[in-house]
DNA sequence: GCCAACGTTGGC
DNA sequence: GCCAACGTTGGC
């Protein structure tokens, strides 16, 4: 049994289009212990829904699959990089990624307002007030609603 | 652009 | 180890 997820991400930074044009991502640049051990916990050939957050609708755009578990992230040990974080070293990384590759594409992406809308899905993290992890888990009756709400 | 919420940092 | 200050997130 796959476990489900959200990967969250400003679609100016990184978009669906871009996943499904590349086929797979590393999924780099998380910086927050919670959202790190979330990924740690990945298994190969778990799912997760692809948000866009930071525009006028917010919604899952698609699906994605966990195809390598975590590893170290790469990006932590890049001077001037954008991500750099002088923590973290080849030696002893502070930060992990996994690789996520494209599934499916929503034929109706499921927008934050839907989701608020659906009695059924009063529980979920990502609707809940000030829950802002980037990487978070998706209940299987969770995951089941969203997938009816985007046929 | 505002601001509530919350994680992280750092002084003590 | 507490907690105030600070920075970031992200919906609106």
């Amino acid at each position: 049994m796959p476990r489900y997820w959200l990967f969250k991400t400003e679609p100016h930074a990184f978009s669906f289009e871009r996943l499904k044009k590349d086929g797979t991502t590393p999924w780099s640049g998380v910086r927050n212990f919670q959202a790190r051990n979330n990924m740690v916990e990945m298994r190969l050939g778990d799912l997760g829904l692809f948000y866009h957050s930071s525009i006028a609708e917010p919604a899952a755009m698609g699906i994605c699959k966990v195809v390598k578990e975590a590893y170290p992230d790469f990006t932590a040990f890049e001077k001037g990089g954008e991500y750099y974080d002088p923590r973290s070293t080849p030696g002893k990384p502070m930060w992990q990624m996994v690789d996520v590759a494209f599934v499916e594409e929503f034929a109706h992406p499921v927008t934050l307002a839907r989701m608020r809308a659906d009695p059924r899905l009063v529980g979920m993290d990502l609707l809940k007030k000030g829950y802002r992890l980037s990487v978070q888990p998706v209940m299987p009756h969770e995951w089941k609603i969203v997938l009816e709400l985007s046929k």
